[in-house]
DNA sequence: GTTGCACTCCCCTTTTTACATGATTTATCA
DNA sequence: TGATAAATCATGTAAAAAGGGGAGTGCAAC
């Protein structure tokens, strides 16, 4: 069985990179490769490949948008993503809008092979690393409620309780019983401390 | 002439791709590749190649470090920074250790031999985008003073004008003298975007 | 030798947060 | 249906930060 693979990816070296370390595999088919969400569109529009490895930051909108789409007009074709970063919150995301699998760019000619097999074949995959950055962040993962994320985003914005009552049409005593609850959650001891974790941890 | 290039890199796919990109090129001799920072001083030991296409981002020690290394043993070598971020702070670090050039992983073939050739004369090169960026960011410039910084880290831990104070051995007052002028420099209401315009600014 | 800047310190007032404690309504799920 | 969690609101005190002002020292560059 030839697999067709189709790449998405702003960079030039990356597409390059790709393509030399699959030209020789007799099992791939080159489909070809894009460099922006539109291309990428327009190419699916005439042929379908069966996998798609798909960068997660597209000069024209993100990898987790343009994997969203893809899969609900093309439900048959198979979406790697593809980044340089082994961050939980990017992997959940692409999971989330249907990507099958996620490798890291600094992959080997082997890892990537066997990721692409194995999502051929509808099955999930993950590169070792991205698999650790789950697992680790699975006990330590820290769920915050609709609202919760809400009013952290207008805190970090320089919001006062005041102002965000207005905002979201609540009281200001609502908002501190929220940020009360927010720094409980992520370990804070003040504002600055709440705003630190938060884009440490990647939830602004 | 003959260039020789060596690049260090720990993605597969970004040596691949320069490899592939390269490979044609008469004027231009494949020196080797090394994943990370100690093996690329290894080689080095053993033979120098005219020009050095080095990542920011490497596994065991920063680009930005190894090139101050590199240009301190070696100051014949011409150094290109190769980084998949348009950012300012990563292009200035490596001007500052040395490096002839600033180039991004997006750029296309042309781009990189124009980069290659025009540092193995001993000139600066940078790509548009980066470029771009410098111009740019040259006028919105923030400098933050020594003892700001200091001050700045602290607040964003999470500390008191008082805590930072006992630390710094420096009275309350000044801390509060120094958040004042944090606040005004980067244009922030509070702590919260105080903290979040230092993150995204890279200044913590 | 003075101008500019970083760093230091102090006063005052108002606003905003932090912390404690308790309570109601609504929705969801087992 | 009863339990659970989310979201809502309140009251009160203490601590911290925001915003305004002024002011002295030392150092380096012009």
């Amino acid at each position: 069985m030839i697999i067709k693979v189709f790449i998405v990816d702003d960079h030039y070296m990356v597409i390059e990179g790709i393509h030399s370390l699959l030209q020789n595999e007799k099992s791939i088919e080159w489909s070809g490769h894009a460099t922006n969400a539109v291309s990428c569109l327009a190419f699916l529009q005439q042929q379908q490949p069966d996998v798609i490895l798909m960068d997660i930051n597209l000069p024209d909108k993100s990898g987790i948008d343009l994997c969203k789409q893809v899969k609900e007009k093309y439900p048959s074709i198979f979406i790697i993503g593809l980044s340089t970063f082994n961050q939980l919150s990017f992997i959940q995301k692409m999971m989330d809008s249907g990507a099958s699998g996620y490798v890291l760019k600094n992959a080997s000619q082997t890892e990537l092979m066997e990721a692409i097999e194995t999502v051929a074949k509808g099955k999930i995959y993950f590169s070792d690393e991205a698999s650790k950055t789950l697992q680790k962040n699975e006990a330590t993962h820290i769920i915050l409620t609709r609202r919760e994320k809400e009013v952290l985003e207008l805190i970090a914005e320089g919001m006062t309780n005041n102002v965000i009552g207005q905002k979201l049409f609540i009281s200001t005593a609502t908002v501190d019983t929220h940020r009360k609850n927010l720094l409980a959650k992520l370990n804070a001891k003040n504002t600055a401390s709440l705003v630190r974790m938060a884009t440490q941890l990647q939830l602004i």
